[in-house]
DNA sequence: ATTTATTTTGCAACCGGTTGCAAAAAAACG
DNA sequence: CGTTTTTTTGCAACCGGTTGCAAAATAAAT
């Protein structure tokens, strides 16, 4: 049988014969523990096979450690990206990724108050599909938080991360424009979620500039290979486009199949435009040219930002916002070549 | 500005006017407490907004409801799934998942002991790269700890919530055989997973019983689309193979795309078999004929097993195995049908 | 109305750490 | 060497809960 209580600092402090705050100290950083103290308290340590309670430590400390993580999201594809590059990014610091998981959960609040009981010292929120008035509910608790792939607010009250839907919208419609398309569909996300509602809006502005047909929009019920399927064969039992737009690659995979069973081939007789450029849009199945979103610099500006914030919890609500790419594969015709001197 | 000092039991008890048990009592399940003072507890505690810490809780009661849950394969879309069901599983139950991503960390030991220092309740190891002497680990230093998709060992220790590998690899060969293929290849996931090593062992066993000849067997490096691709290019550029076994869906569509890249066409020409029947197997560009994988049975069961150990950490060693079983889709020849009364 | 059994309550110790403060020890100075 | 300054140390209180125990209150039985 193997030591099933676990050795306390009392126990190390005994057997070291020192104060159980020569203990403390000796696993406190910076503290102020002479040198031999320090290697008589490290070897009795060492010996019982002591590691401090970070559950006692956050006691004390009132700090846990802990970033909790709300998803709502963990069928699609990017979240693995996500997951990995949050809990890795965390891990580094010291911190360490609660994780919560709202896909199913009727009552936001339930996991909010789970949070708060936990002490988690900050929230990252990485969603587009939950309200602002999430992200604030823990602002009001007095905890800080991150809003990653979040709407920026004018009236801004809580940090956000991400990138400029409707920009990205505005790019995404020029793009189709400056290779001839004109017969434009777009299929978004679901409609309830802000980004959809921003990149549609940016999309059908520069539309209009252009002085083109607006586009002909269906909503992905959920960001799913099978919503985009079923999207596109609504779009497509309507009207013929020559384009489509999608709001995620994973929706964008499911409408260029239900396209290609339809007898369509890709890009010659229709065209496709993803968004977020997940790892999948480069198979050669699918081949997909794509709206690159920099995940890997909105997780790691995330987790700095919230980390920051521990320290100074009142520091002025911040947007960072990076930009978007188009990533060149083959399911968009290439743009035109410019011709120098031609006409 | 909000409430920033939480409240804490005390202020909840002044302001009843009860004693600190008394608020303590009312939030414990099954604390004797009377009807009259646990409305006036109650009261006063929705009034100021107070949530008893579950940091102080589990420092007085020794229990964290934190489990561990430790992956190394944050970038194979299984572990969406994966993720998913046990966050939701284990909320359910009241207990919150501790992530550890091992994807990186060079020394698994250092997260060993970070999910001590927590005092997690339990741990699951969701891998099956990693070696029993991981778990191992968790088990000698007393945490109650499970291996999903492990693999069962004689001398098991640890309990152990996952599939027959050996038996799936002769389900693999045996299904290969019905439709007539004769030339086999294999593309394991890496050489070093007991998965891999088991699923092969038996898949080779079952060949040897059915008298044919020997696979050729390449394996990927990782669980990604291009160890996949590069597997099979491997393998066409050596030898002609009517079909092939893959040890994961992601890699198998990868070995797809790399055959059709090479002029063959999906099942006339050459078949493939996946592994695990993951979401995007079904998708039309693939519409993978595979091995299902029943995950979530595993999760739900591997949860349930670590929460019971939490309360009888003795219990003896089990070993939970579900059975694996074909879904047909196109990838693969149709099986030969019965004919009745034919020859 | 007593006596006895049951339920509810508060006291106080405990969980395993941290930390301000003053005393003790060590180092620097004259 | 004695003094002053700096560093190290231990004491004791605290973080926010839980819980065994005995006293108090209530309910049941006589």
């Amino acid at each position: 049988m193997d030591v099933l209580l676990a050795v306390t600092l009392k126990d190390v402090a005994e057997r070291a014969g020192v104060s159980r705050s020569a203990v403390s100290r000796t696993f406190t950083e910076g503290a102020s523990i002479s040198d031999k103290t320090r290697r008589k308290v490290e070897k009795a340590a060492r010996e019982m096979g002591y590691r401090p309670s970070l559950i006692a430590r956050s006691l004390a400390t009132n700090r846990t450690k802990l970033i909790g993580l709300v998803a709502n999201n963990f069928r699609n594809p990017v979240f693995l990206e996500v997951f990995d590059l949050f809990t890795q990014t965390l891990q580094k610091r010291g911190y360490r990724p609660l994780l919560v998981n709202l896909s199913t959960e009727t009552d936001p609040e339930k996991s909010l108050d789970m949070l708060r009981q936990y002490r988690v010292d900050g929230v990252i929120v990485a969603t587009s599909t939950l309200p602002p008035s999430f992200p604030s509910a823990f602002r009001k608790a007095g905890v800080p938080v991150i809003h990653a792939f979040g709407k920026f607010d004018s009236h801004a009250d809580i940090h956000v991360v991400g990138i400029d839907n409707q920009r990205c919208g505005q790019m995404a419609a020029q793009t189709l424009f400056d290779r001839g398309y004109r017969a434009i569909g777009v299929i978004g996300g679901p409609q309830s979620a802000t980004s959809t509602q921003d990149r549609l809006a940016g999309f059908e502005q520069r539309l209009k500039q252009l002085g083109i047909e607006q586009a002909d929009v269906r909503f992905a019920h959920n960001y799913s290979y099978s919503a985009g399927r079923d999207a596109m064969i609504d779009l497509m039992s309507e009207k013929q486009v020559e384009a489509v737009f999608c709001g995620d690659d994973v929706i964008c995979m499911g409408a260029m199949d239900a396209a290609r069973s339809h007898g369509l081939s890709i890009p010659d007789e229709i065209g496709f435009l993803g968004f977020n450029d997940m790892n999948m849009a480069g198979w050669a199945a699918y081949d997909l040219t794509t709206i690159h979103q920099p995940t890997s610099d909105i997780i790691s500006s995330a987790v700095e930002l919230v980390v920051a914030m521990v320290d100074t919890p009142e520091r002025s609500t911040e947007t960072r916002l990076f930009p978007c790419s188009i990533v060149e594969r083959s399911s968009l015709r290439p743009p035109p070549t410019d011709q120098v001197g031609g006409v």
